[in-house]
Order: C-alpha cells, then sequence, then structure tokens
DNA sequence: CGTAGGATTGAGGCTCTTCAAACGCGGTGG
DNA sequence: CCACCGCGTTTGAAGAGCCTCAATCCTACG
C-alpha cells in the first residue's frame, strides 16, 4: 500500500517554499519534520475516506490528489484538486470530527504525514501556525463561496469553462508550451468538478473543439484561447 | 442609516454563552467590550457590501442577516443566514481582502461591531481566540462542502426540503408550535438559497402543499411532516 | 383607494439527464 | 500474433426538469 522508501526534511524540502508552511518558525519546521513519516500513494490509492476518523494530517509532496464527496446515490463531487505544498485533512482534525470527504491519488504522489497528537501539540505551542492555519482555512472559505455561487447559476457550458482554466492553473499547463502537461483526469473526474453527467462533458469538449478554443487528445487538453473561455465562463 | 442608541457589555451579552465567543477568557471579553460599538440596522440595510474593505468585525446580538453573492448577471446566491450569535466578516478581514459577500439585515437587527485595529489586535495576542476562529471556519468549510454536493447533485425539489428544514432549524421554528415564527424571506430569497428561479419555488411550495408536507399563508411557512422532508432532501 | 412589490399561473422552449448501444485502445492470455 | 476483455469514451434519441417571459392576481401600505 504505502512504503516508506523516501524521507525528506522538512528544512530540505523544496516544495515547502510554496506551502502555507513557508513562514513557519525555524523551531516549529524542526518539531514537523521530528514527528513526522513520509510515504508514497499509488495512482488510485487513498489518503483518508469519508466518515473515518482522522489520524493525523497530510503534505502533500508530489503529485495531484482528487478531494471528493460521495452523494446519496454515489455520485462523486470533487470539491477541489490539491497539489505539492497542499495540506490535506487538517479540516477534520480541528473540527474533532470524521472527513467529510476522501482524498484519493490521481497520480504516484509523495506524500508526508503528521500524527494528530503531535499536530495538536505543535498547533497548540504555536500561535504563529495557528495563525497560518485560519488564513488558509479563510481562503478555502473564499474559494468555496465562489464555487457554490458558480455551482448554482453558470450553465453547464459556462463553468467547464471555469473548470478548464482552473485545471490549467492547478497542473501548471504552459500555454506557451508545445507539449501541453497531461491532466490526469477522466471525462467522469471533470464531470465530477463541474457537476453534470459525463456524457455532456464529452460533447461540450467536442463543442469547444471545433469552435477552436481547445484541442484535445485523449486526456490531454491544451487551452488555445483562454480569453475566449474567459468569456464564456463571464469571469470578471 | 445606525444609531447607537443601545450598548450591550458583552460580559453581560445573553447571546455571547451561544456563540463562537462563548469560551474566551474574561480578558479577551474586556477587551472587544471596550472597543467596540453597537449599532441598530433595519430591515434592508447593509452591514457590509461585496467588493468594499472590511473596517472591522460585526458580532450579532439580534435578528437575522442574509450573506449573499452576486453574480455576474446580478442574481444573488444567498450563502448563509446568520443569527444572534454569528460572527460576520471575520474571513475578508483575515484574508485581508474585500469582501466577496454582502450581508444585509432581514429584520431590524442589533449589531456589535469592533474595528478593524482592535480587533486584529486581540487576535493577535490572543492564541486561543485565534483557535476558536480557526475552529469556526472549519466548521464553516465543512456547511459549504455539504452545499456544494447538494447544489451539484441533487433537485431542486430535493434541495428546497433540504433548505426549508434547514430554515425551521435557524428560525427556531417550533413544530409543536400552533403559530410557527415568520420566516422573513421573500420567494425570491428562497430562490437564491435554494439556487433557481422564483417560479420553480412557488411551484414546488404549491406541490408541497398539496402534499400536506407544509402550511403556508404568505411567508410563514410551517413544516408538519419534517420526516417525509428529510426523505425527499435525501438526508441521512 | 391607488400603487408597488411580491406572488402566482400558464405556455413554450432549451438545457441537460438518462438509457442504450457501439466504439476505441491498452493489456493479457492463448 | 491475434482474439478477447475491460474500461473509458463517444454517439444518438427521447424526454424530464427547469428557466424565461408575459400576464394577472394579491395584499400591505401610504
Amino acid at each position: 500500500m504505502k512504503s516508506s522508501k523516501f524521507f525528506i526534511e522538512c528544512a530540505e524540502c523544496s516544495v515547502r517554499k510554496d506551502s502555507k508552511l513557508s513562514s513557519l518558525c525555524h523551531a516549529d519546521v524542526e518539531k514537523f519534520s521530528d514527528s513526522k513519516s513520509c510515504a508514497e500513494y499509488k495512482k488510485g490509492q487513498v489518503l483518508f475516506h469519508e466518515g473515518t476518523r482522522p489520524l493525523g494530517v497530510f503534505c502533500l509532496n508530489h503529485g495531484k490528489v482528487k478531494v471528493f464527496k460521495t452523494g446519496f446515490d454515489g455520485k462523486d463531487q470533487i470539491i477541489k484538486i490539491s497539489r505539492a505544498g497542499d495540506l490535506l485533512g487538517y479540516k477534520a482534525m480541528i473540527s474533532e470530527d470524521t472527513y467529510s470527504v476522501t482524498a484519493e491519488a490521481l497520480e504516484d504522489t509523495k506524500v508526508c504525514f503528521v500524527p494528530k497528537g503531535d499536530f495538536l501539540s505543535i498547533l497548540d505551542g504555536s500561535p504563529h501556525f495557528n495563525n497560518i492555519l485560519l488564513r488558509e482555512a479563510c481562503k478555502e472559505l473564499g474559494v468555496m463561496t465562489e464555487s457554490l455561487t458558480s455551482l448554482a447559476q453558470k450553465s453547464v457550458r459556462e463553468r467547464l469553462a471555469v473548470t478548464l482554466l482552473m485545471l490549467n492553473d492547478t497542473y501548471g499547463l504552459d500555454i506557451q508550451d508545445e507539449t501541453p502537461v497531461e491532466i490526469n483526469l477522466t471525462r467522469e473526474d471533470l464531470a465530477n468538478i463541474v457537476g453534470t453527467a459525463t456524457e455532456t462533458i464529452i460533447r461540450l469538449l467536442h463543442d469547444f473543439k471545433e469552435e477552436k478554443l481547445i484541442e484535445s487528445k485523449g486526456r490531454k487538453i491544451k487551452i488555445l484561447e483562454p480569453k475566449k473561455l474567459i468569456k464564456i465562463g463571464q469571469l470578471y
């Protein structure tokens, strides 16, 4: 399932400078480094599962993870795609609640894991870390507010445009680049971000392709006309 | 616009015991009390407006406030209904960002206001308060995750059932009570919570009435069959 | 008593979902 | 090497669910 073939000191982690933890003081970084373990998850493996009790907090070192909630009828709604530097699972930890979502690796992934006790004790001893998390949570709240409004008011076509632009960002797809980075998402995953049926996504991608807004071969999607997509997505 | 005809010491505030601030230490409560001012907002008045810079944080002492985001086409999406004890506007304050939402009084409302500088200095000096806010933010994140999934997956009929039950809670409507508390929401507001058109809400309320799930006269809605609504809303 | 804002009703149409069937394509075993 | 899977993708057709627009009805309130 997971192996510990690698270990990275937080102090030397190349990802940390982009992460929420970049401004942690030296002492706190040390504490994290001392108490954490590292693991690899293969594509498709689950970091944690909705409804279970959190045993600790994850920090994503490499790879992408989809975070989703399973609805009543078994359909998944993807809440966000996490990438290197992101902290995962702190919400349930702090709320003293079970996970409200499942986290699953979209690619082979490297993750650091800080056990519950250590995490809470670091949190307890560091007002600064507390504040970092607070800011992070507030930022996420802002994103969620945006998503909620988008979901409620925009058409599927509009939402797909927004989603493609967002993924372009997340996956670091460079528009100038000849060879776009592969977005490891099935049509179903795309549908579960946008909040629609798989078939609808397929038809709309087809339309976008015909309108020369995107190029696509299999799962590789390349954005040709970001400005037109922005317009379609009614982003201001 | 707003008058300061009343002033309540936080220490003596009857609402505080239900609020996020109930576990604040005595010293912090004092600081809040010292730096805050109180005001009344009439129904329809705006506490703060989307896009503007936060000048401070609000604590709701009495009344209900709708918090909404205005979409591209001018349609509002109501994110939440706040009630006595709720803290308002802290997110933008902490993110050092403009308000992403507008807050408008649904009824005549009493509010305490803590200016930005004081709020931040109290926050800075109190790890415990920091932690309270963090928990609050995480709780809100959980609610938003739920709403997002609901919006993406449930039908309008299902969402309306959920919304009615939620409002029943928020407004403290007692089911046994002969005379239900008036829910001060127009059909349009209801539509803006559920994420649909006003006409659709009207038709569905009509259906619910025919099915004897609710009673309603004007804006007064009384839930007769909460269990059936739970079933319709597919809540587990 | 008149007016304005909200509530209601009806008709028509568009978006999106659902279901069913067929198609590709990478992998596996004969 | 080829046939056969299995999974994801694609396509088509039919219809349900919602939205929009326009007209009308209430009703609280000045």
